[in-house]
DNA sequence: TTTTGAGTTGTTCGA
DNA sequence: GTCGAACAACTCAAA
């Protein structure tokens, strides 16, 4: 039998591989580059580079097993065939994925598949609950409120314990032919992932190790930490959860595990954020045009200015606001950004420079190596205000503001802005306003050195709050 | 069906 | 510096 692996890069906790281990037989691991299939979202630069790590891992792992993970290209539905047809495999199970086109695809391929006689079999590893299961008393209508979502969520039955990995994984007397890893060319041409390298380690032995350590040592001070960003007060988990090298479930228990009297409002505030990503799934299975549309049709007619020479200072980390601008280049060096400063910079690009969200998905989805699809749609239609259970309007993050009460030393801005090391608080969350002598004192020159502000943030508030309230009255006159 | 209460993460203004 | 109110209605969810 084959198990086709997809965003379940684990061993551990993980459904159709354990219960591929249990039957009779060998059991064959598969994995399929298939980018095409995932428009118009196929995983972007830092996501490939991280899943080349990640399946190595996962190859490893098997191999420590006896077993070994079967790599192809092509069409799934092809491949998948050829490989049955090289072991005689009549069965394949896989953990389902939820993005709109996989959806569309994976129906697809049971369809087929079981046509031609085939057992097919898929499973939940992915999430606490199936957005099916959690719909509204009586109505049956999907939720569009997170707080009603997730206290369905924590009424509903407890997710189940999760599972260890097979002890055993049965091998084919003969191995079907694979590619080698490096023939996917997942890995960048030009070695821009320098500082992605220093930053993570890929695969399920280095999640299971920070889940560990985070769970020890910092989940109990995650209410209070976790909006500074030059702490490190988040798990960091993201991109091991978007691979699935870690379940949910596992996340989940193991904070429940942790939960005392000193712990309880942290590990509940930490969960929650699971619920989020629950939530975020939620809603791109039951609305699933919002990958690409914003969820409140009004929106479709916002002004949104096409300026890619702002789009680009933006992208690049040169906004002139410093809080703004080591966010954007903690994105690129690490390919991760701090959960509070992401929504800095959303608000910014939205607001501010009032470029659509969808130049800003885009531009996350390339350089994330958390990048996930629905996590990323949710999170910019929430900033932008035209997804469901957006913030208000009229809610456009002050980045002065925001960067004095999360990094009041500013030791994030020192970080990310080597140029501004030397600016002294509060000068270094406003370099414009700082004074001569302070600027002279820190070799910083405002306009050459660093940039001036790309926009002013009064005057872009105003006019952001003006085409706000400009759309809201033509849609509720129509 | 109608009613009622509530809604992740904020900012600004004026007292 | 601190505090409460206004921002502006609307939609959702549950009783």
């Amino acid at each position: 039998m084959l198990v086709w692996f997809r965003l379940d890069l684990r061993l551990s906790d993980n459904p159709a591989l354990r219960r591929a281990a249990e039957r009779e037989g060998p059991a064959i691991p598969v994995f399929i580059w298939a980018p095409e299939e995932e428009e118009p979202w196929p995983p972007g630069g830092a996501s490939r580079w991280w899943l080349h790590r990640s399946l190595d891992a996962l190859g490893n792992d098997l191999a420590a097993r006896g077993s070994r993970l079967i790599v192809r290209k092509g069409r799934s539905l092809e491949e998948l065939r050829e490989v049955a047809a090289e072991t005689g495999a009549r069965t394949i199970f896989w953990n389902r994925r939820y993005e709109p086109t996989i959806v569309t695809r994976d129906d697809v391929i049971k369809a087929e598949l079981d046509k031609s006689g085939f057992e097919v079999q898929s499973f939940n590893a992915g999430l606490l609950f199936e957005p099916w299961t959690i719909l509204q008393k009586g109505t049956d209508r999907p939720y569009q409120v997170f707080s009603a979502f997730w206290k369905a969520c924590l009424n509903h039955a407890e997710p189940p314990a999760p599972e260890s990995a097979p002890t055993v994984i049965k091998a084919p007397t003969k191995w079907p032919r694979t590619l080698a890893l490096d023939e996917l060319e997942l890995e960048p041409k030009i070695d821009w992932a320098a500082g992605i390298r220093a930053t993570w380690t890929p695969g399920e032995s280095g999640a299971k190790s920070e889940l560990t350590r985070y769970m020890k040592n910092s989940v109990r001070q995650y209410a209070l930490q976790r909006n500074f960003a030059g702490r490190k007060g988040t798990s960091r988990l993201s991109p091991h959860l978007h691979f699935g090298e870690l379940s949910p479930r596992e996340i989940w228990h193991e904070a429940k595990a942790r939960r005392d009297r000193g712990s309880g409002e942290s590990v509940d505030a930490y969960l929650r954020e699971l619920g989020w990503r629950e939530f975020a799934y939620h809603l791109m299975f039951h609305f699933p045009q919002t990958t690409n549309e914003p969820l409140r049709p009004e929106f479709s007619k916002f002004p949104w200015k096409k300026d890619s020479r702002a789009l680009k200072k933006w992208q690049k980390g040169l906004t002139g606001y410093p809080v703004v601008d080591a966010g954007m280049r903690e994105l690129w060096a690490t390919g991760w950004m701090h959960n509070r400063i992401r929504l800095v910079v959303a608000s910014f690009l939205t607001k501010h420079l009032r470029i659509s969200w969808e130049e800003g998905a885009y531009w996350f989805w390339d350089t994330l190596v958390d990048a996930d699809l629905a996590n990323n749609t949710l999170g910019w239609q929430w900033t932008a205000g035209c997804g469901a259970d957006a913030a208000p309007y009229f809610r456009i993050f002050n980045p002065v503001l925001q960067s004095e009460r999360f990094d009041p030393e500013g030791t994030y801005l020192r970080r990310w802005i080597p140029e501004l090391a030397e600016l002294e608080a509060p000068w270094i969350h406003k370099p414009w306003l700082a004074p001569a002598e302070a600027l002279d004192k820190a070799r910083i020159q405002l306009g050459s050195t660093y940039p001036l502000p790309v926009v002013a943030h009064e005057s872009a508030r105003r006019e952001a709050l003006a085409a706000f309230e400009r759309v809201r009255r033509e849609h509720n006159r129509a």
